[in-house]
DNA sequence: AATGAATGAGTCTTCATTCAT
DNA sequence: AATGAATGAAGACTCATTCAT
C-alpha cells in the first residue's frame, strides 16, 4: 500500500481532495477512532506493517470493514495515526519516568534507560510498531517526521542531563555526540530485539545502556587518550 | 505481498508442487539472476520494500515483467536473494577491511568502524535495503535468519578483537556485552541515517563509533565504577 | 486453470491458510452465490469449460470481477459448485419424473427416459456442462466424485425398476448389466448430442432409449440364445 | 487456451496469417512431428486436455520448448494433430479388426466390439484423449469435425453389418437406429471408463456390448411388441 | 536442427474504498 | 451508527510464441 503523505496531517485539519464531511467530534466518535487506532497497533504488531489490511484492523477492533471510512479518510491516515499514537506514548513514558526520577540528572538518565526497556514505555507491541516505522520512514515523509521528532526531543533531554552530570563530576564530554551515541544504541537495541529477540533481550539491553552511561560519565584517568 | 518463507531456500533445492525445471546454471542464466538481484536492490532502495513490484524491478533491470519467472520461483524468492546478497556484501566488506587492517586488533576494530560507514560496505543502497529488512524481519523467519547471521558473526569478530585489545592494555571488559553495545550502536546509526539522514550523517556516526571504542578500551581510573 | 481439488469441499468447511471469514449466510448472500453459480453454468455452456474465465462469468452475472471473491474461495470453487448444481438438478429431475409416473415400474422406466432427454432434466445448458464435466473428471477427483454419485444412484434406480418389470413379465435379465448398458447409452447420447447435435437429436435419442427398454424386456422366443 | 480453428487444417495446406516457411517435409522433419504428436498424446493423457502446456509436451518428447515452433504453427495445431492421430488409429484398429474377422457379418460385429475395448484400438491413453475431445468438441469446430467423421464411418459400418445379419436371420430391425444405439453405448462406456474406471471396466463393457448385439439380433417371439 | 532467452498478453486474486440500507 | 455489498484498480504469475545463436 502506498503511504499517501498528503493525508498525513490530522484529519481535522486536512482538506483532502474529495469532499468529506469532517464528522464533528462526538464522544462516541472519539471512542471509535481510538478503538480503531488501538486495533491498528495490535494488527501491525501481529502481522507486520506490510501485511496489515483494513480487514485485519477492523477484525481486531471487532467492527466491520466499512467502519473505517466513517472515522478516517482511509487506511493510510489510520496507520499514520496509529504510529503517531505509539510515538506519543513512548514520549509520554519517557517524560513520566524522568518526572518520577526526581531532580538528580544521573537518576534521570538511568530512569530513561529503564523506561526505554520496560513497560509501559517499551512493550512488544510498541516496539514492533516502532521498528516497522523505522523500516519505512525513509520512503514516507510523514513517518520520517514522526521518527525525527521523537528522537530529537529524546536526544535533547538526554544531552541536557548528560551535561549536568558531567558538570557535577567534572568530566568533560561532547554531550551532543554522547546523546547521539546513546539514542542510536537504544534504537539499535529496539531494532535488535524485534528482529532477533533471542540474542537481544530487553534486560540485557537495559544493563548495557546503564553501563554505557557509566562508561561515558566516569572520571577518566590522567593518561586517558579518548577524544 | 506475503513473504512466503517456505521458498526461502535456493531455487535449485526447492521442490515446488508443480515440478519446476531445475534450470541448468548457464553463463547467461547466472548473469540474468545477478541482473535481476541487482535491480531488485536498486528498486527496494528507491521505492521501499513495501512498494517494490515485479514491474519496478524488471523496469530497473531493463527487462520485461515475465522474465522473473524464468530465473526465480517468484517475486518472494528474488527479494530474499536480494537481501541475502546485501547481507553477504556487508559481511564481505567487513572481512576485507579487517584483512586490510593488518594484525593489530585495535587497528582492526577501527577498520571495522570505518567499513561500517563508508563504501563499499556502507552505501545508501545497501543501508536502505538493510533497514527495510530490519523492519520486516520480525514477521519473516527467512529475513530474521539473515539478520541473525550477519550480526552474529559481526559480533563475534568484534568481541574477539576487543578481548585482545583489552588484554594488551590490561583493561578488563565484558567483551560480549561490549560487542553487543557496539553492534547495536552501529545498527542504530544505520537505521537513524536511513530514517533521518539530516540528523545522522555517516561521518558523524563513524566518529561516534571510534569514540565509543576508545571510551570502552581506555584505561579506567582507580575510582571508576563501571562494570 | 488448475482444478484445485483440495478446495472441492464446501467453502464453509474448508480452512484455507489465511483465515477466511465464514461469511454468514444472509439472504442476499445466498442469492448472489446462486446468481454466480447460474452465470457460471451459462458461461461454461457458452464458451466451454476450458475457456471460462472469472470475467466471462461475472459478465454473464452482470457483476464486476471482484465479486467472486466475496462469495467463493476462488474460481475453482465456483466452477465446482456450478457443476454440482447441474448434477443436483439432473438428479432432482429424474426423481421428480419417477414420482410423477406413478407406481408402475414400466411407466417409471420410460418416464426416466423421457426426463433424460427433455427439459427440465435435459437442457442444452445442462448437457453441455455435464459433458464438459465428463471430459475433465479423469483428472479431477472432485469432478469424478460428482460424476460417480449421479450415475450410481441413477443406475440403482434403473436396475430396481428393471428387476420389477422383468418379474412382472416373467423375463429373466441381468438387471445390473442392463442398467449399466442403459446408463451408458444415455451418457453416450448426451455426449453425442453435445459434440454432434446434427447427427444425434434428443428426440431420436429418446426413441432409441425407449426401444432399448422394450428390446430388453420383451419376452424372448423359446430358441433365444441371449445371456 | 483458445482452440483457434482457423489453423485446424493440415500445416502443409494452410496459409496462416503470418508468413511461415512451410518447412519442406524431410525425413527428420516427419520424425520430429511424429515425436511431438506422440508426446502430446501422452501429455494430454497424463495431465488432461486443459492442463497440457507446450512445456509439458516438449518435456514428454525430450526436446526443448522452442522446438514446437519449428514443426507446427502453434500449440493448437499440434493438439489437433494429436487428436486426429488418435482418431485415425481408432478407425484403423476397427478396420483391421473387421478385416481379421473374416467375411461373416456377425463375426465382424463382435470383432468391432472386441476392438472397441481392447488394445490397440482401445488403450487408456487413446481413451482419455478421446474423452477429452468429446468434452471440448462442442466449442471447437475442428474437434467436432473429428468427432463426427470417426463415428459416422463407424456407424455406417455397423449398420451395414447389422443389416446383413438381420437379413441372414430373418429379423427385421431399424439398422440405423440400432447402429446409433450401439455407437452411443460404446461412447458411453468409453466416457464412463475414463471418468469412473472403478465402476466401468473394459471387460464388462465389452461383455455388455456383445450382449446388446445378441439382444438386438435374436429372433423375436410372435407376440413381441418392440418397434 | 535445436536451444533457451525474452516477451507480453491474459488470468486470477487481493484489497481499499464507496455507498445504500 | 454500523454493516456488508459491490466495485475496480493493481499486482503476481503463467504460458504460448518469437528469435538469435
Amino acid at each position: 500500500m502506498r503511504m499517501d503523505d498528503r493525508i498525513g496531517e490530522r484529519a481535522g485539519n486536512s482538506t483532502t481532495l474529495r469532499a468529506r464531511r469532517p464528522r464533528r467530534r462526538s464522544r462516541i466518535s472519539d471512542e471509535r477512532r481510538r478503538d480503531l487506532i488501538d486495533a491498528a497497533i495490535r494488527s501491525i504488531s501481529e502481522v507486520g506493517y506490510n501485511e496489515v489490511t483494513v480487514q485485519s484492523i477492523c477484525e481486531a477492533a471487532g467492527f466491520s470493514r466499512g467502519l473505517i471510512g466513517h472515522y478516517f479518510t482511509g487506511k493510510d491516515e489510520l496507520l499514520l495515526e496509529a504510529v503517531r499514537q505509539v510515538a506519543r506514548e513512548l514520549g509520554d513514558a519517557m517524560r513520566a519516568a524522568i518526572r518520577a526520577a526526581g531532580p538528580d540528572p544521573y537518576d534521570r538518565l538511568h530512569a530513561v534507560v529503564r523506561a526505554s526497556f520496560t513497560p509501559p514505555g517499551f512493550t512488544p507491541e510498541k516496539a514492533s510498531v516502532w521498528v516497522a516505522l523505522t523500516g519505512t520512514a525513509r520512503w514516507s515523509p510523514s513517518l520520517a517526521e514522526i521518527y525525527r521528532s521523537l528522537w530529537r526531543s529524546y536526544r535533547q533531554g538526554i544531552a541536557r542531563q548528560m551535561t549536568r552530570v558531567a558538570e557535577q563530576r567534572g568530566v568533560s564530554i561532547d554531550a551532543d555526540r554522547a546523546a547521539l551515541m546513546f539514542t542510536q544504541m537504544v534504537e539499535g537495541f529496539w531494532v535488535g530485539w524485534t528482529a532477533d529477540p533471542v540474542a537481544i533481550e530487553p534486560d540485557a539491553a537495559e544493563v548495557a545502556c546503564h553501563a554505557f552511561l557509566d562508561l561515558l560519565l566516569r572520571r577518566p584517568t590522567a593518561t586517558d587518550v579518548s577524544a
